[in-house]
DNA sequence: GTCTATATGTAGATAGAC
DNA sequence: GTCTATCTACATATAGAC
């Protein structure tokens, strides 16, 4: 009894994920998804009621990603300022994609904010992971404003995405991150 | 002869205006458009021959809004810091509007970005006009990476009203705007 | 579980009467 | 210039054979 229909779950949330990245939500068709797994439009709903769903679906699988990716930062280093790093760096490490499709999870929350609160509500869910985490760290550098320092430093790095994107400039990648991370070092002395 | 083609014409251009706003481009139908105004959508491509012309034309139209308010920055002071602060105030002056669908310019942008190249170059001439007004004010503080600096507060501004927008955070887009303008105030010793 | 065929709605765009 | 009727394509979603 084989995991071939998770496996073929997998496979659609996956190829849903990255083509709500490049393409966009709405813009994304079953028949893209289903050109990009060769699994037919008809057999998605034995697997999704709705593309609602899918969505849920990806969204659930980002945050694991993006879970993933801030275990990692955690286990690099004990230290929070080092580890504000090591989250700063995605900027670097996703920088294709960032020039051609902007943010991920910025990119879907700007397009499911546009009168549709229930779905924007589900994008959110990993701006909350990260936002929590951000928290987390500032508290440890014992900020009593861990949060605005959190927000703060998400809404620098979706402002570098959103034009990065805009202007298709990755020097303006380069030369913020560098800002941003002489701001996170200057934090050190609390 | 009168206007009232031309005023049809520019009820349209008002519509899509804001429908493409609150609404995405995509999400916005000839239907929409023509609920708003009242005109059939048979006779839209009496003024326009395909969606994208249309886009074109809300695209000039607000190039001739902002280009206003950029004006009206000018002459509310000779002083590029005050201009600067001027067209800070963009953030208090739409907030309404920036928590529920973001920023125009940004999110159409982002949107367009998406694999259409040719939209995107488009939607980017907003934010041309406003990186070549920032960069003349802070050209007159005696800034040598003036470029730099109209980025970085574009960047900062883009950044505020994603995260508003994604957290419905209104408080933020308050405190950051002071923040903001502290940064612009320290711009001053040059 | 997997696939084809199809239902139903709506998109952008066109034709042609008035 | 204005409007209705309609074309063609494609969207999500469903039915039902295998």
């Amino acid at each position: 009894m084989g995991n071939k229909g998770e496996s073929n779950r997998q496979l659609i949330v996956k190829a849903a994920d990255q083509l709500f990245y490049t393409r966009g939500y709405h813009q994304t068709s079953f028949r893209d998804i289903s050109d990009a797994t060769g699994i037919p439009r008809g057999n998605f709903y034995y697997y999704f009621k709705t593309k609602d769903d899918i969505l849920n679906a990806v969204v659930e699988a980002r945050v694991e990603v993006y879970g993933d990716i801030l275990k990692d930062c955690e286990q690099k280093s004990t230290d929070p300022l080092q580890r504000l790093l090591c989250f700063s760096n995605m900027l670097s490490k996703f920088e294709d994609n960032l020039i051609v499709a902007g943010c991920p999870i910025g990119t879907l929350c700007s397009e499911l904010a546009k009168y549709e609160a229930d779905l924007q509500e589900v994008s959110r869910a990993v701006f909350s992971l990260m936002r929590d985490w951000l928290v987390k760290q500032f508290a440890a550098l014992n900020y009593s404003d861990a949060d605005n320092k959190a927000m703060d430093m998400m809404a620098r790095m979706q402002g570098i995405t959103v034009m990065a994107s805009a202007f298709g400039d990755r020097d303006f990648i380069h030369r913020s991150l560098k800002e941003l991370q002489d701001w996170i070092n200057s934090l050190r002395l609390n």
